[in-house]
DNA sequence: TTTGTAAAAGTTAGCGCTAACATGCACGCA
DNA sequence: TGCGTGCATGTTAGCGCTAACTTTTACAAA
């Protein structure tokens, strides 16, 4: 007796493999998984048991062969914040490339070419886009990719709206946290560096400063608040201008990593040891947190988690989309973390 | 009479089109497109013609279906110079998705987990890995890597050997450059911090230093080198050094932008102005060199570009491999660029 | 000339999936 | 009873490619 050996087959089910235990045709299980109309309850019922149980995945290949368009999404970036780059990039290619969605980079540099960056993006075909980090609060970008029908995600950034989903760290109770662990360590004087204005985390993450303060009863010193705009150089503006008080503060938080550096580059500037003289702390965790030294206290937004979710949604989007439903647009709320490292200590007084 | 529509199909040509063309059977072009035996020149060279002039490329969904194993490239990284990474994602992800070649992407942080990083990728099946820097340098992470018969390429560091593919910048070239600007602008007394003695590519641009100095005759002195790791704690103490010479240096050329940081915030410290004190330049053209203030005068390696080579390098040895033959590893030099920015001025003595 | 043999080409079938069409069936209405 | 109507499911064929097998051709040896 002889054992037909199967020539090819990669070995895992197939679709005809799923009808013959449900006990349906493969095309009745073709309409399950595509979302497809005119599948009774039961039917569907039975035959997501089998996928289920046979553990199916539809071979992505055989799908497009068969036709299908494959599922492109457009990731648009700028500003690179570099180590925020990575992170977005091999979270959201790792999980593209798991459910064989592809992904289409691309850089924009507002002012000069965000639309044509947009257009670009859209003339090649993508079916949704990921925003990052700043242009997610560019107003003008966001009305460009929201112009078609095309789903667009936020990451880390944007406003909730009906336009776009998005998908962000609570700003607010992050600053909130760090805010907190200062208050923790004994400090009372507590400057803070706001971000961007145009950004909508920096009014957030100004609210959770205010919100700790408020909730430990240290009344609030407006003179202890510098705006900054999230680059280096405003950071060192700030830090100067915060160190030149007649009681300076003995720790500062900064909305993001740039602008800590830049304070730690003040303070020893002027003499200052930190953390023994000045505490610094970030928010963020680039790059730059842990290529200075000391290296930042900070807080972490998982951003390749963030990205990961930012491609499942926008893929769950494009299929009801093709499938004549519409889903109403998320906002998903990430956990941060506090890092803590080296740029933190109770301040001097208090030893 | 009707027209007959196309159901489906892309609408580009098919191996069909070529085989019609050319006036031989599909199986034949797909014999000379897979570099299979047994083929004719003449006919080669036909079908060759054909693919060229109908622009034809095979459809890697059918491909697959068909039981080929598709090409999968490893990409091992670690140390997120951020700036870096996200330049050797973008340049290989973009070459990768064009030429259907998927990228698994895994970090590891030597000297804990490389063996294992290396492994988990092996086992997911990569048939070629790329080692991007500072990993090329580490002789344990190398050989665990080249054991197996997979091609594997230094990206940006590396020694060039009959195990190891490498693509750099002509290190030397580059560090002897940026030091004739330096002299150029008028510098005499110029430092030098190395970077990591472990890296190979540090004794090349130390050379091309000394080299640039001694076409200018200026005469060596050694109290100008300093020894760094790379890392930014590493350039504070080099700094440190320099500036505590009896005669320091008018200007400094960090082997990396890290260090070249590091040395405007000393310089800093002590309270003199970059550039107008003290030139200082980096190496890398990362994040930091302009996201610090002055922005950093430094060498820009083509990372993204060199990445897209890697992965073609990769992909065409992988293919020889398949069909029996054996390509002699190559050793590639891109084009570095002297990026010019605000942290160079010439000396104050010579105004 | 016949035959053997290897090189060069062609044929067949099937990878897994889905579009298009076909069918079956229940239900209501004339 | 017959007949449309609409839902639920099945059948057929083909997407583009290549593995495995078969056939043809070229050419040398018998």
């Amino acid at each position: 007796m002889s054992i037909k050996q199967q020539r090819r087959g990669t070995g895992s089910a197939t679709i005809s493999d799923v009808a013959r235990l449900a006990g349906f045709s493969p095309m009745t299980v073709s309409r399950v998984i595509n979302g497809g109309g005119n599948v009774k309850e039961s039917t569907r019922d039975a035959i997501n048991a089998a996928i289920k149980e046979l553990n199916y995945s539809p071979n992505p290949a055989a799908r497009s062969l068969a036709g299908v368009e494959p599922i492109r999404i457009g990731l648009l970036y700028s500003n690179p914040s570099a180590a925020y780059l990575s992170e977005v990039l091999v979270g959201s290619l790792d999980r593209a490339s798991r459910i064989d969605v592809q992904l289409v980079v691309a850089r924009c540099e507002p002012p000069e070419n965000y639309r044509e960056a947009a257009e670009h993006l859209l003339e090649r075909g993508v079916h949704g886009l990921i925003l990052t980090s700043p242009l997610c609060d560019l107003q003008e970008v966001v009305d460009v990719v929201t112009e078609g029908d095309q789903p667009v995600v936020a990451l880390a950034g944007g406003k909730p709206s009906d336009d776009l989903i998005t998908i962000n760290v609570d700003d607010f109770e992050a600053a909130h946290a760090m805010t907190k662990h200062l208050i923790g360590l004994g400090h009372r004087r507590i400057g803070f560096i706001i971000g961007s204005p145009i950004q909508a985390a920096s009014g957030r993450r100004l609210e959770g400063y205010r919100a700790a303060l408020a909730e430990a009863g240290i009344p609030a010193d407006e003179k202890l608040i510098e705006q900054g705009h999230f680059t280096y150089r405003s950071g060192l503006a700030a830090a100067d201008k915060l160190m030149d008080l007649a009681v300076p503060p003995t720790a500062v938080f900064a909305s993001n990593d740039d602008m800590a550096a830049a304070v730690v580059a003040v303070a020893h500037r002027r003499g200052l040891d930190v953390p023994n003289d000045l505490t610094v702390c970030g928010f963020d965790d680039t790059a730059f947190a842990s290529s200075i030294w000391p290296e930042l206290t900070t807080i972490r937004q998982p951003i390749a988690e963030m990205a990961r979710t930012a491609v499942d949604m926008l893929t769950d989007e494009i299929l009801a989309h093709r499938a004549g439903k519409s889903l109403p647009r998320e906002h998903r709320i990430a956990a941060f973390e506090l890092i803590k490292r080296q740029s933190d200590a109770p301040p001097k007084n208090s030893r």
